[in-house]
DNA sequence: CTGATTTCCGTAAGGTATACGAGAATTGCA
DNA sequence: TGCAATTCTCGTATACCTTACGGAAATCAG
């Protein structure tokens, strides 16, 4: 299932931990409102030790490893001071993923670039891929409502990027870059989600199938899937479930980049 | 976040339930056992039942509300009680699942269909798209180890069968069918996520990014982030997030399959 | 040394799944 | 009729989760 946040209180407090605070250089009105001046008790963590202490457990032992109890045990302190950095689980989820979701190098306006728009695109997918598998449980966070931060912004800015010079209007643009974060995205999380599964299992996902072959002896009915049938017999469903899942994704982005590419074409 | 069901006992006793022992007619060997022969107290309830009452709870208040006690509660039981019928949440889970996988209407094998094949995955688009949005807690659910049921291969079957006829390799039309499933699913169940939050939340996503309008002001740098400004400027962006997540849908998908006639074309 | 300020965190409330075992209901056989 | 075998029912207990509340501890300015 998808772990759910469901409505943040504020949305600026929230903002403002999205971007540690690190408005862009206007007038600064506001006195910084930042911690550590003044009266009062020194504080014993930082916004980024919680942080990273919640990726670290939920790297190594699955998202529900980084309750607040949990990240509280590992970082020594009582569960109820996580509070004073971070306003409740659903924030401290919001930091996680900008925080992995800017492990990412993408270039940024300016940076050198493959001149092929699909080797940029290529960039953004690989980079994708291998960050869902460094953190797998980020398959399990709804990104409906993202962390609107620095890191969520600059992988949509690239991809804009990467797009924009294949000459489709704005609004094509900005459809094809949907489509492929949520082709991205779902497929790359599927990946990650199969592999942790085959960990926090034991169970390959072969092995999972060979519990189940029951299925075909006692309850699959030839007649009523003849299609499944034929592409068993003509060995279509050769080699193992890892490699169907990593030969599918890149099928589907190679097939959904040609019909974008094809669009662009004919105007 | 995706809800997880880890390691399930018996394979044999789940794959029971979902096919509910409707054994293909073979020899029949084993003594067909189900409940209700001989002695012993009266069931109250039946499977069915429990699946049913865990549907409607999870349609109406979402799927933390079809939690075991919920259910034993709509049916006016003890918690405990809900066992007796099925082994753990999980089996419930997947019960649910292939249950309402088999509200999408697929003709089945030899049933009169679309002629063009590209007409045929649109029927499996919508009828499955459809069923996200009347079950929108589908989308919280991992689908990675997918319940092994009648519903589930029915689905399969059908869109192998749409595509066969393009005259793809055996293991380019299952490449096919999981790219397509894997978009499909993925990009209606966020659509069904979307709305899910809507309701449950009771702020549209437009009232919610409006809320974050503090990031333009404030954090937003321009500089930074050239082509979603440029995007931003030519009115990129018009229209209400619904509208263009059901455009960004049906453009993602029609590109998909732009993509697989030609590899179809080719050869 | 005092008062203001901030951090720390124990306790408690209300939620989840399910192992265990006792008790109730029903049938068939002696 | 009595009784054993069988099956369903479900209260209790355990071990988690998030977080509201309020008081204690630490630190600084004056």
């Amino acid at each position: 299932m998808t772990e759910r946040r469901s409505g943040e209180g504020q949305p600026e407090r929230t903002l403002a931990l999205l971007w540690r605070n690190h408005r862009k250089s206007t007038a600064d009105k506001e006195p910084t409102v930042l911690r550590g001046r003044g009266a009062g008790r020194r504080p014993s963590l930082d916004v980024n030790g919680v942080v990273a202490a919640a990726i670290r457990l939920a790297d190594t032992q699955g998202l529900a490893a980084a309750s607040m109890g949990g990240v509280a045990k590992e970082l020594d302190v009582g569960t109820m001071t996580l509070y004073t950095y971070v306003p409740s689980k659903e924030e401290l989820l919001d930091l996680m993923v900008d925080q992995v979701l800017g492990e990412r190098e993408l270039p940024g306006p300016g940076a050198p670039r493959p001149h092929d728009w699909r080797e940029q695109v290529e960039i953004y997918s690989d980079q994708t891929r291998a960050m869902f598998l460094r953190h797998p449980w980020l398959s399990q966070v709804s990104t409906i409502r993202p962390p609107v931060g620095p890191s969520m912004l600059a992988g949509r800015e690239y991809l804009l990027s990467a797009l924009l010079e294949i000459g489709l209007t704005p609004r094509g643009t900005n459809l094809a870059a949907l489509a492929i974060t949520t082709y991205v995205d779902s497929a790359a999380g599927l990946e990650a989600e199969s592999e942790l599964i085959e960990q926090s299992t034991g169970q390959t996902n072969d092995a999972w199938w060979y519990e189940r072959n029951d299925l075909w002896e006692t309850y699959f009915d030839v007649d009523q899937h003849p299609a499944m049938t034929a592409i068993w017999n003509a060995n279509g469903y050769q080699g193992t479930t890892r490699d169907a899942a990593t030969e599918s994704y890149r099928y589907g982005l190679d097939r959904l980049l040609d019909g974008i590419q094809a669009t662009a074409l004919e105007s």
